[in-house]
DNA sequence: AATAATTAACCGGATAGACAATTATAGTCA
DNA sequence: TGACTATAATTGTCTATCCGGTTAATTATT
């Protein structure tokens, strides 16, 4: 039972709760784009993906500078039907709902086709 | 959504979610039946305790010198659905079903009417 | 050189565990 | 009644550890 709450210390954190969350609407988001959705430094960031990594929950992929990160858990395993039932209980929380608003707007945004504009997106720090 | 992450801090412990277990499976429990089946002393099984009662997922009631912990979460809230998916997960796990039986024995021998062997069972420490 | 990301170093706070002291209740006996 | 004892439970104290946050330094890639 020590890993079930392995586990749960996982979820036990504001911050990753969000990055969880942000995750579960995108296939795949970078440190840069975590950071600039929940507005924290990229250090903190980064340290709550690698708390996530460790715990399996998450996977990364280099893509240049990028590094990007998206979910890794099993369809159908205990973490999955977790996973799920906690999308279920923050989808009614309009704090949630205004990150996933501020995630559309801010990939829309890198997603111009304007180098000017998607530098000046990509400028997080 | 700290609220979700306190939540989570409950869970985020493997004693704890011993009680928890326990607390799923019968009405009310005592400090001292909670000490006996997860063999903890009776300060550790009090401070976890503590900690549940202060997120509001337990409540308490002496009786005599017995003080009794049971499950307050109401029905159909994220608690409980969080609380139930819980139980579906950890009852696949032959550990947690080594504890449930060692509360049935615990309980039944407590049950004895025979004075001295229910003394005898008490003698938790 | 510039950007993205990780890591190191440090601080402060929370927490789990062990042990001891204390409180609360019930029962006994003078 | 009142002192005394025993049991159940809580709380205080201390220690070690973990964790979250910040800042700065370092690495990786282009």
């Amino acid at each position: 039972m020590k890993k079930q709450a392995q586990f749960f210390k996982g979820l036990a954190d504001e911050t990753r709760l969000k990055i969880l969350w942000l995750l579960m609407g995108q296939e795949e988001l970078c440190v840069c784009d975590i950071m600039s959705v929940l507005r924290i430094t990229q250090s903190k960031a980064s340290r709550h993906l690698r708390y996530l990594y460790n715990l399996g929950l998450v996977t990364d992929r280099r893509e240049g500078v990028w590094m990007n990160y998206r979910l890794s858990v099993a369809p159908d395993s205990p973490e999955d039907k977790q996973l799920k039932l906690l999308a279920e209980l923050l989808g009614s929380r309009p704090e949630a709902q205004v990150l996933r608003d501020r995630l559309e707007q801010w990939l829309s945004a890198k997603n111009q086709p304007i180098a000017s504009e998607r530098a000046a997106a990509c400028r997080c720090s």
